[in-house]
DNA sequence: TAGATTGTTAATCGATTAACAATC
DNA sequence: TAGATTGTTAATCGATTAACAATC
């Protein structure tokens, strides 16, 4: 029985920063934690210590096979497996995602999407169809759909991760501007836009201020 | 002279979060930190000292007045003044952002795209022109432009950027799925997908590890 | 072997939270 | 006044980084 070693939000994120960076590389070679860590502006400990939470570790004097690492870090962030999901809202933002192939790669597959406009629903989005809300929790539960994602505008948001906890879903990836409470067990990752915006606008201010000084 | 006091990227990326929530409530009125801190989710202490760094500051017992409170943050965050971007990379996505007309509340503008597609090159994207990319420099310098927004296939990304660099760019928010390297002054925001869905994978895994044993 | 590189333990740093005085 | 709430100083916690022993 294994049990996996305790990794941190801040580790976990950075895990797919090395992967992205390792496929641009020869796969038949190695490379050590301080060129990574040169590559992407990290510290060479800090990589070290991240890697060896998935990785079967790397040899002194030479360093990480590429191949392997890269195998690691697709096992250990699921991108062997592949977990359906469902969207919320089939606007701008919901088709463009629904239509974008790269999720796929990190074992993602959206099914299917819902939305409440009479335009949209019964049409399809790349092949995926656009039913009706109230179809949302059957759906999901004949699917065993366990992703939602939303991309309403912020007044529905609250509302979509309702029905789509009632639909047995357990993590929820939110792109609306605006909080959302889940029960215990359900996870809610915010892909909040003005939260990073806010550093792009607060650099440009602080930017102009040293100017005028 | 003023000179603001130092805040930190946690704290920044949290102001758009307690902004929205109070756009939800009644601008005639108070609310206290604790309130917000149980409405979002977080401990009062800290929604007081993000706070701090922004308002004129509440009253005991009375908590803090919501439209001056609405007002501050929007001050701060910069929403009242526009910041004109471009879109590098015209695909789903990039047409998705650029179609988003929620941008504007946040005090970003995207006013034009630019692609190495031909097929996109001289049509319009909600009215925004695309141009091809030999265009970029010049039409950057221009307007004076200081935001570039990549959403380009990863290998493209950092040829972007440099050519975003070469035309003045003093922010660059990523979409692409890749490390890039800017120069000194320049901030690189990065909206990588692939690190919000590591979380919920691992969220997932970590559930049917616990139900299967 | 000598030296490059890993992996780990200890120190540092910064962010969060607890305690509490100030205030309306 | 009494008590709710702010704002700040001190304590805690966790993440990053430095130091260094292990190893190939």
């Amino acid at each position: 029985m294994e049990y996996s070693q305790q990794v941190s939000v801040n580790t976990l994120q950075r895990l797919p920063t090395y992967l992205n960076y390792l496929k641009t590389l020869d796969e038949n070679g190695n490379i050590s934690s301080t060129e990574i860590a040169k590559a992407l502006g990290l510290n060479d400990v800090q990589v070290r210590k991240d890697l060896s939470a998935v990785s079967s570790g790397g040899r002194p004097k030479v360093g990480y096979n590429i191949r392997n690492l890269i195998a690691d870090l697709k096992e250990f962030l699921g991108y062997n497996s592949v977990n359906d999901a469902v969207m919320v809202g089939c606007g701008n933002l919901g088709r463009a995602l629904m239509s974008y192939r790269g999720f796929r790669e990190y074992g993602l597959r959206i099914v299917a999407g819902f939305d409440v406009a009479e335009e949209i629903v019964g049409r399809e989005v790349s092949g995926k169809p656009v039913y009706p809300m109230e179809n949302l929790p059957a759906f999901c539960r004949e699917k065993g759909i366990r992703i939602g994602v939303i991309t309403t505008p912020a007044q529905a948001a609250q509302k979509s991760c309702d029905l789509l906890m009632e639909a047995g879903i357990k993590a929820v990836w939110n792109f609306a501007p605006a909080h959302i409470t889940v029960r215990e067990g359900v996870l809610v990752q915010n892909e909040n836009m003005a939260c990073s915006l806010a550093l792009l606008s607060k650099h440009l201010n602080e930017m102009l201020e040293e100017t005028e000084k």
